[in-house]
Formats: structure tokens, C-alpha cells, sequence
DNA sequence: CCTTGACCTTCCCATGATGGGAAGCTCCAC
DNA sequence: GTGGAGCTTCCCATCATGGGAAGGTCAAGG
């Protein structure tokens, strides 16, 4: 299998699947004479665990833990489900910061006429005039992953 | 007024305001004979304005778009909300998409025996061996902004 | 046999917003 | 005049991904 009919058969890009053999995501694949990589099933299904794993919004750095505690027979499951765990606080934690920004954009919309007169409560929030805005003043933590499109 | 002023007046870094200055976001600064930056209550006012729409998750892109309107006495408040509303959109179906790996973690999670045995759901389903998992398998929207740490 | 097109290879660059750090200048206080 | 704090510019790293160029390879069809 070339690396075209690996990337359709796991839903990972081939520019992907290149990138992730460089950062030692999965081991370097064999070549044919003619420099091609060299997929079997065994390295689709590590390509689809990732995908997944992707999916679920764990960075590539929780994935290598995560394929590596899968390829561990005598892995405790304790340790997987701790990833789990965090990553669900993670998520959690982002979720109710964006839900935050949401609420008070949401107040902020509704208090605008949204016409043609150039009196806005939005802009009057940024500015700092009004004490109309809600909690926003939180930094918020740094984003872990992007999903892709 | 320096740069290390403005940015405590601010909050915005000096680094970010260097920033912002290079890619247009906001306008090149007056020096001083020595070549330092010089600034006044309108640039840290606009500053902070940048900073609460950050805040709020707005993109500089956006932010730059809600400045101007800031800016245009004549705006028609229409367009201010009409920036809110799509960013609000757009939140709140980043918020859906996490929300739905967190259930599905959270199922997962709840499978798992979290001990010294080795069985787990969570890796089965990763693996794509169970039925357990749920829908993680919408690719979902690139994410438009990043918040500071 | 040769062309065409679909593959594959590597390499570099861009994204978005931010931080880190080096090298070199200035300014102020002691 | 010296030390340290603050300013300047410049380059690099992050995270995961895509775009594209330049060149090799292969299979099918003329």
C-alpha cells in the first residue's frame, strides 16, 4: 500500500502521516526500490487510532502517550484513564471560558440596537465606558490543540 | 510615556504593542531622539480596547474591524453587532464540538476500570474495536483565535 | 517507444498570537 | 563612570496543518 491508499484508508492526509513519521509519531516505514513508503493494515490502524484520537481533541503529545499505552500489553488502564481525565478538565476548562465570553456577547448584542444609528453598547463595552460587560478579565489558559478542517 | 508604561496601562505586553504596530493593527508611534516609542492616554486607551476584545475572543482580525468602527463616529451599529453575533456563532459551535468529546470522554472514562488491569475501553475505542464511543467524527471548524497565557 | 497524468519524494513557507532571547543602544541614579 | 533597567531590532519556537515547487516513478494508451 502507497501512502495515497494508507491516507484514504485511515482519513489522515499523506502530508500528515509524512509529518508524523518525522516527529516519531509512528516508526519510519519501509521503502519499495523506488523510495516509496510502504503501508500495511497494521499501520492503518495506528493511523486511525490517531485520527481518533485527534477527533477527541487529545494534542499529539497526549496521542504518542495514549498509542503507546494501546501497544503495552501490560499497560494499567489507570494510566490511560488519567489522560482521559485531564483532558476532560481541559476541555472543560476552555468550554466555560468561551461559554463566559458567549454570555457576555450575548448581553452586549441584545442591549444593541444593531440599526442604522452609531450608538452601540458593544463598542461602549470595549472601550471601558460602560459597566455594562460582563467577566471577561480572565487570560485564560493557553490553547493545547487545534482541530483540523 | 514609554512602552513598558503603556503596556502596564494597558496590559497589553510590549511585545504584543510592537506587534500590533508591525502588522497595522495599530498605527506606527511617535519617537523620541533616542528612537523610543512614545505614547499617550489615546494609544493606551485604543490598547485596552484591543485587550478587552481579546478578551472576549475576538480575532485581531475582528478586533481590527470593531476598531475602526470604534473609530467611525458615523458607524451604523448594525455592523458592530453583526461582528458580535458571528463571533458568538462561532463560539458556540466550538463550545458544541467540545462539549461532544467531552461526553463521549466522559463515557469512556466512566467504562474504564481506571486500575492495575489492563483492559480499557478507552483504548478499545480509540482502536475502533467497541461500539462504545460516540460522535467524534465531524472533523469540525479550524479555530480562528488563540487566547494569551 | 514515448507521452501524459497521477502518483510519490523532499524542501521551504505560511498560518495565529504569543513568548524567549540575543546583541546593542540609552538613560538615570548612585 | 558604572551598573542596571529599559528600549531597539532581529531571529526563533510554539502547534498542527496545508500549499506548492522541483524532480523522480510508474502505468496506461497513443
Amino acid at each position: 500500500m502507497n501512502i495515497g491508499e494508507a491516507s484514504n484508508a485511515s482519513g489522515v492526509s499523506a502530508k500528515m502521516i509524512r509529518y508524523y513519521e518525522e516527529i516519531g509519531l509512528i516508526r519510519p516505514m519501509g521503502r519499495t526500490g523506488n523510495n516509496y513508503r510502504v503501508y500495511g493494515d497494521e499501520e492503518v490502524h495506528i493511523l486511525r487510532f490517531i485520527k481518533r484520537a485527534r477527533n477527541l481533541g487529545f494534542s499529539l503529545e497526549e496521542t504518542e502517550t495514549l498509542l503507546k499505552l494501546w501497544q503495552d500489553k501490560s499497560r494499567e488502564s489507570a494510566a490511560v484513564k488519567e489522560v482521559a481525565t485531564a483532558h476532560i478538565g481541559d476541555l472543560e476548562r476552555r468550554i466555560a471560558e468561551m461559554q463566559g465570553m458567549v454570555k457576555t456577547l450575548k448581553h452586549l448584542a441584545h442591549c444593541c440596537g444593531g440599526d442604522t444609528r452609531p450608538n452601540c453598547p458593544i463598542l461602549d463595552d470595549l472601550a471601558g465606558d460602560g459597566a455594562v460587560g460582563g467577566d471577561a478579565s480572565a487570560p485564560a489558559m493557553k490553547r493545547k490543540t487545534k482541530q483540523h478542517a
